[in-house]
DNA sequence: GGTTTCAATACCGCTTTGGTATCGTTCATC
DNA sequence: GATGAACGATACCAAAGCGGTATTGAAACC
């Protein structure tokens, strides 16, 4: 039993004789007739009854008339879904996503991509970069969002942005009413670190900055996260290093100045991807990203 | 897209192996690349990544994978339901019926078909005789039930009973008294008649056996249905000549006593179709009726 | 009774199909 | 780093299946 059978099998059951139907189909009588002919022998049982006016349908005929026409709806649909994915117009993007880009760069570019392509469902993964290349090669995740990536030959990487760095202090701090802030200013400040990984990160970065500045570095608390970094702040634990878009993170009591130091200016927000997944939803969604990230650059 | 390709992509799907999946479909490996092709040209996307190790699906891949389960199932269900019905097992059987059978022998009749064909839809559509016969010439039913079918070429006739005629009496009547009534003892008396219909019917064969037994026929009301007949004979109105099956309808104030006379003895209840007509359904319900018909001759 | 119309059949040529053999890659293993 | 195994792709051939034309046989219509 084939589709196509089933189309000359609705076709005859709508014109009630071969030669119209036939004409129909683009085809002529007598391969109608044998096509229909096997459809008979293939399911044991006459569909139609061959009058000398043309055909009228049998029992089995109407009860598989019935059907016909759900499952020949049901293939288009399957037809036109899989072009519409083929496209990538619809279709599911793992994300993941941590730290401070969560906070301000990331839902904008979600929210432009979604704007963009709105029957693909955006499903976002909190994960961190080392979770994120793990999934990444399990296909677990599509793209993942995050800063300092590793080289990596079957990843790519992407930058989406180029951001100051700035410190998070507590708003009675002496420093706080400085514009700027430099690393010798912070020289054995209580210092919140992050993120904690095993991974190069932020952290290392501006342990090395310390170093090469001269500056002591004198970390009260390592945290994971960005969040917990500026809460603790806000507690009066000490100042934390962070990028520009963590200071839309307000919190009472902390305020954010730029870090000027040679050695620890801007940070990447990079996206990173397989280089052989050929999904066209990732493609469109890469798209999104460099548009996003010519457009910041030229201001 | 046809869906032996589909079958083929699901195969693949499973296996994620070309080699595999073509052993599994009983087919060498190199025709199903071919296949899957052809499907992926047609839908104009890659449904398949080739790796080293086998096969992933791409996104539009993954998206006809999440239809073609249903479709084949529909498939096989459409063509379950076909065979089905080719036997006759499934499906409506459209009966016409009328008059006194309705009261008695017809729902036994159906009853016994419902229990050997419990798939089987049973729609009855009250109809004289002149519809019946009308509405078999449109296939609007299968079979139809009713007393003294005029001959027709297109259409064949089954007995399915023979029944003794009786008269229905006022209960306080003269005649009630006695065991058995002939035309001679209802000279003169007010008679309800019916079937009310321009064809031939019970009512002209009484008509004419009074004329043949000599006595006058007193005709106070023509009603075109065997209950409103006996309701009127409840009213006291006169009295009626009506089948065996008839007296299962009680009604209080009624009496029935054989009717005894040579020119009108026994009517048969018939069952009328096409006969051009190759429903399995039909052939098993006329199969039912015949033995019916034979268990009541035997007794 | 001739004509038209219906589906079925016969037959032909060709497209399409499936098969075998082979190729080019990649990956695991030594 | 060479080698062999496994993967899918390709080339080619034989055969099946398909659609087409021409025709048949039967029924219905005028």
């Amino acid at each position: 039993m084939e589709l196509r059978q089933l189309r000359e099998f609705l076709a005859l059951c709508e014109e009630r004789n071969f030669r119209r139907a036939a004409e129909r189909l683009h085809m002529a009588q007598p391969p109608l007739t044998r096509q229909i002919r096997a459809l008979e022998d293939e399911l044991g049982a006459p569909l139609f009854v061959r009058t000398s006016k043309g055909v009228d349908l049998t029992e089995a005929g109407l009860a598989l008339l019935a059907e016909v026409p759900k499952l020949l709806e049901l293939a288009e649909r399957a037809k036109e879904r899989t072009q519409l994915a083929g496209k990538g117009l619809i279709g599911k993007l793992d994300v993941g996503v941590f730290g401070s880009g969560v906070l301000d760069v990331i839902p904008r570019l979600l929210a432009r991509f979604h704007a963009e392509r709105p029957e693909v469902v955006l499903e976002l993964h909190h994960l961190n970069k080392a979770q994120q290349m793990e999934a990444l090669r399990e296909r677990r995740i599509t793209v993942g969002f995050n800063r300092l990536f590793p080289p990596d030959p079957e990843l790519a990487i992407e930058i989406v942005l180029r951001e100051r760095l700035m410190v998070a202090l507590p708003k009675d701090h002496a420093l706080a009413r400085q514009s700027e802030v430099t690393l010798r200013d912070m020289d054995n400040e209580p210092l919140i670190l992050y993120p904690h990984s095993p991974l190069p990160g932020l952290a290392q970065q501006v342990a090395s900055a310390y170093h090469r500045e001269g500056a002591r570095m004198n970390v009260v608390q390592t945290v994971d996260d960005v969040l917990t970094s500026i809460a603790l702040v806000a507690g009066g634990f000490g100042m934390s290093v962070c990028t520009q878009s963590t200071a839309s993170l307000q919190l009472p009591g902390v305020v954010y100045r730029l870090l000027n130091c040679r050695h620890l200016r801007d940070i990447e927000l990079a996206c990173i991807h397989r280089r052989d997944d050929p999904s066209p939803i990732l493609a469109t969604f890469l798209g999104v990203v460099r548009a996003f990230a010519s457009e910041r650059q030229s201001r």
